[in-house]
Formats: structure tokens, sequence, C-alpha cells
DNA sequence: GGAATTCTGTATAACGTTTAAAATGAACCA
DNA sequence: TGGTTCATTTTAAACGTTATACAGAATTCC
């Protein structure tokens, strides 16, 4: 079953078959018709290889992520997929598993399926697989890690704005002692949020205890066990802001087991919005980092760098947006001092 | 950049090249030497799409999921990536989005790629799109549903052993008053999971209270919300089984709300066990419905088939398994009744 | 020594599209 | 009528591999 039957059966060439299967103008519209219900009747499906072969181009965009089962990605892929079939392309999707050697195995599979762009979500990146899809031709864009240069484009995130912002419905709810749990450091964007955290204190004026600072690790159990111990501090904090929403999660159990409430005893907040914050009890207040918008612009990037080659990477900026549910409140002053009641 | 220039570098033919990457044992292993150090020196990457087009296989995989937002799914797309990869064969996974047209998109692009077989995940499926699919010789399997057929096999999952697996395990602790959360009753899954703990009970000889089954909707908010329900009763479970971690989850908070504790004062044990499960606090005792299990099935099924075309479908089945982690222990007969101390 | 048999490597026809370039033919005009 | 346009369609050459048939050289066998 291929192009040639189908010529055969509606009494044309196989140009014009072509021609009608990508909309071509230059088909009357009769012609056409005929086409369609030739492709109809024999059920035939074009073949995706052949016409990358012929035309040179492959509609298609590769996304290297870190790992599949990290819940920041299956909402990225999922966007970014979207989006991609909006516009008629299909999608690669590459987990690296945060090996610099699976890396290059993505990187080659990229290269030998010749997508016409490649998105970088993962922080780990050599810089000579860089190379060779950049001197492929090939657009590039990263999330948060290299600088724009030709074919190369890079989306930054405003944490600050988003910190900000969440700081600022706290302190507008009366809170004034404000806990921060972390991400592991060995994290560079784990860093760079407690980073924000600690200068936002600084610009409202609220007086930042260190002390109340607390090292997660990104997952359930570790906000679990960081919220214990503010809890257990002399200056128990009436508001905690975490690193990711999985921390607040787990902070939000060690709460419940000492029998106090969210939001009543204890505001939080969390960072990313993954879609189980909504689900929560009480939801989770968090700072959203919008995966939907960072793969929109991403594929973006990308589809324009590919249409006028000429084009030279831009920056893209994404500002996190604060989600208020219901695990903030105003302060409960009672509750300052440890073993209130 | 082509397999000519590498051939003209390694001053053999084309073929000789061809011969070398894939492998072939009637090439000299000087020749094959001296072919992959121009391969190398050439920074080849030969053409996917022409290597489809020329052997008329694609070496690709299809795996159709409903959502990949879905924490079911994402583990699964995983192992399924780690086996292809092992028999040197990619994945192309697509998502339906629980959209009947949607499948039909999904169905046209394993078609247009030429996939090797397709994995059916997902339960809404059109019998017309499975004919396309199979009327062109392509290995299918699915998950739970369907019949084995020439070239279509079917993987099943004995719910029933799982949960009698559970049951078995509160029974010995002592639970003799078993509280279940199922999921959303218009599912088919949480119907057949329902009606396993059900029989189960029968099978153990424990008595069955109907009004001790709550309904909530495989997330977190619903197992929160049947959680209170059953918390409130006058005769309270000891011990409760979900339908899936989610709702487990969910339903630990509303237990710590009350200022319960897990497993002192009751026992929670979930069904998947999704990677969340293992960071609880305490670590959720769940039973395991192994997504590498099902994704290792499902490649051989489709890569067996491929090899002996002859082969006709096969039937295979899962059994879900006990995991025990820190949501279960001994009953405290002290909180049977509502309101204790 | 010549024929038969391996063993390597070469030339070349597929594979199923796309797309320039060429061909056709209808419409218009002088 | 013959010549121009113009829109549409056809022809045929890519695209980059694989794989078949075949050639040449080396080896073995009588």
């Amino acid at each position: 079953m291929n192009i040639k039957e189908v010529a055969r059966l509606a009494k044309v060439s196989t140009a014009t078959v072509s021609r009608t299967i990508n909309g071509s103008d230059k088909v009357t519209a009769e012609t056409a018709e005929r086409v369609r219900r030739a492709i109809e009747t024999l059920k035939f499906y074009p073949n995706t290889n052949a016409r990358a072969l012929g035309s040179g181009r492959s509609s298609l965009y590769g996304l290297i992520i870190s790992d599949i089962t990290n819940p920041f990605f299956p909402e990225l892929v999922k966007s970014f997929e979207d989006v991609a079939v909006q516009f008629g392309q299909e999608v690669l999707v590459a987990n690296t598993n945060y090996d610099p050697h699976r890396m290059e195995v993505c990187v080659s599979r990229m290269l030998q399926r010749k997508v016409d762009g490649v998105a970088i979500m993962t922080s780990e990146m050599d810089e000579h697989l860089i190379d060779e899809m950049s001197s492929r031709r090939i657009p590039l864009v990263f999330l948060d890690t290299g600088t724009p240069q030709k074919g190369i484009s890079n989306i930054v995130i405003d944490y600050a704005s988003g910190i900000d912002a969440a700081v600022a419905h706290l302190s507008a709810l009366g809170h004034t002692i404000i806990g921060f749990i972390s991400g592991p450091m060995d994290l560079t964007s784990a860093r760079v949020r407690r980073r924000a955290f600690i200068n936002s204190l600084k610009r409202k004026g609220l007086k930042l205890d260190r002390n109340l600072i607390e090292e997660g690790n990104h997952r359930m159990d570790g906000g679990h066990e960081a919220m214990a111990r503010l809890l257990d501090k002399e200056v128990r904090p009436t508001a905690v802001l975490t690193s990711n929403d999985m921390t607040a999660i787990g902070a939000m159990g060690a709460i419940f087991e000492r029998g106090l409430k969210v939001p009543q005893d204890i505001s939080l907040i969390g960072f990313d919005d993954i879609e189980l914050s909504a689900f929560t009890q009480p939801g989770l207040t968090t700072v959203r980092l919008s995966r939907q918008e960072i793969a929109k612009t991403a594929f973006r990037a990308l589809y324009n760098a590919k249409q006028h080659t000429s084009a030279k990477g831009a920056e893209f900026t994404i500002k996190p947006t604060l989600i208020e549910r219901k695990s903030t409140g105003p302060v409960s002053t009672k509750l300052t001092a440890k073993h209130p009641g």
C-alpha cells in the first residue's frame, strides 16, 4: 500500500497525491477530493520515513528530560506535545536518567532521527554534545542553563519574582516569622530558590533567621523531617515556604502528626504547582512554575528558529505566579511560642 | 554527511559500511575497524528514516497510554523504554487523553511510522482501530482488555491474589473490621478491585460490612473525604484498604487531621505502589502492581510476535505482591469504638 | 593445474516519498 | 488561427539507506 496505488485508483500521478496530502494549493478541488476518496477507500497512511527522507524535514522535535518519573516532567512533556501537535509536528522524548552517558545516547537518537530542533530540559549537559548538534544547525533551547547564541535560545526562570509574591502574601496575612525548607543543596535550582528566599526577606524588610532554614531533599520524606525539626525550634515559624510541592506535602503530614492544623496553626506554601497540589487537603497554596508556559515557549523558540534559520537565539523569561489555595491564612499569634496553651 | 562519504574515507563500498553498522559477520575485523574509525572522524550518524525505508523494519514500538500525567504511567513508560533499549529498539509514546478521537490520532501515528508492534495500555479502544492495525499484521498487546487472537496478546492482572495478600496481612495483625475506599465506580478497574476486596473478605471468613465501603475518586481529595466519612462511623474500622495509593495518601492526611496516628490507631494499605508511596511518612504498605513487570511482559510479547510472525497471541498473568512498609501494624482494640478514651 | 568452494567486497536496484522541471491544455487575445 | 499566459498535472531525479546478485581473489580438493 503506497502512494502509487492511490494515484492509480484516483487516476492521477503520484505527485498530485503527494500535493494533496501536503495541502498544496496547486491542486483543483475536484482532483483533491478524488484523491482523498482514494486514500479513504484504500485506508492509506503515508510513510513518515519516506516523507522525511524525500523532503529533508522530519517534522520531529526532540525533548530531552532527566526522568519521566520526576513529577515535574510529565506535564511538561504533555504540554510540549500539545503545542507540537497544533503545529503539525511530532515529539521525540528522551530520558537521560541523570546519567551523562545516557545523555550521549539521547543526543545520538536525535541526530539519527534528524530532528528539526531539540529542547534540553536537564541541567547536566556536555559542551561537545551541544556542538555536535549546533554544528549541524539544529536549533536548541535550554532551560535555565546556557547562553543565547546563533541557533541557541534560553529560557530563564525568574525565581525572585515568584518567591517575592509568596513572601508578600504571607506578610500581608501578618506573618513575620517565616521558615524555609530548601531542596538538596547539591542541586543548582534548589540553591537558586533558597537564595531567592533570603533576598526576598531582605527586600521586604523582614528579619532573616538562618535557624529557620532547614534542608530537605525535594521529596515527601525530606519535607516531613525538615518540618519536624522546624516545629521543635524555640521560636517556631508561623509560616513556612518550601522549595517544591513534594516537600510541602511531606511537611503537611508532619504538621498534622503533631495535632496542628493547616492553615489555622501554620501556613504553608509550596513551589512548582504540580497537579497533586490541587488535591491535597487543604489545597496547597503554591508558586506556579507553569510547565505549560515553559513547554510553549520552548517549542515556539525551536519552531521559529527552524522557519527563519537566520534568527539568532533569544532569551525568554518566565515569571512564576502565586496560586492561592487553602494552606495559607492569617497568622495566629498564640502559636509563635513552642508548646502553646 | 552520509554513508558514501564514510565509504570514501574508509576506502570501501557503501555496502561494507552498512554491513559494519549493522554488525554483519561478512566483514573482516580490519575492514570493520577502518570503517568505524571513518565514522568516528566524520561524526557520522546513520539516517534512521533511510534505514527504516531500506530495510522495511522501523525498530520502533508504539506505546499507547491514557495520560502521562497520571502517576501510574510514567514508570510504565520508563520501564518499557528500558527493555526496548536493551533489545536495540526505540519507543513511540502516544497519549489518548481519555479521548476516543485522540485514540484515532494515536493509531494513525503508529501506522504512519510503520511501528513493529503496539502496546495498548488504555481501556477505551475502538474495534475498527484494532482491525486497522491487526490487518496490517502489526503485533498488539493489551492490558486487561481484549482476547488473545492471532498476533494479539493480552496481559491480565490477578487482582484477587494481591488483595488476598493484603487482607491476609491485616488479618494476621489481628484486624477484623476492615474498611475499603474504592475508586470511582464508573471505572472498570476500580469496580474489579472493589469486587476483589469483597470476595477476599468472604474467602478469609471475615464479615463484610457494606457500611465500611466508601467511594473515592482515585485522587488525594477523594481519599481524604472518604476516610473522614469512615472515621465518623459508629463502628470505626481498625484498618482500611484503598483502591489506589493516591487515595491512601489522601486518607492518611484525614487520619492525621483527627489527631490519630498511622499505624498505631489505624492501619492503611494502598494499591499500585507508585514511587511516592515509599516516601510518605510513614511509608505506605501497599499492593504492588509492578509497572516494570507489565512493561517487560508487554514488550516481550510484541518482540517475540515480530520475530516469529506465525506465533499466535498469548495470555500473560501478572500477580500483584504485597509491599510491607510502616503504615500497617497490630490492631489497637481501644479504638474500635468512636470517641475513645 | 584446473575446478570447485569459500570468503570479501562491489555495483545496483529497491524502499516510498518530495519536488524541480517539463508537459499539457484551457483561456484569452490580436 | 496561432501565439501567449496561466493553472494544473506529469515525469523523473533525488533523498540515504539496505540487500540481492555478482565479481574477484584466495583456498581447497582431486
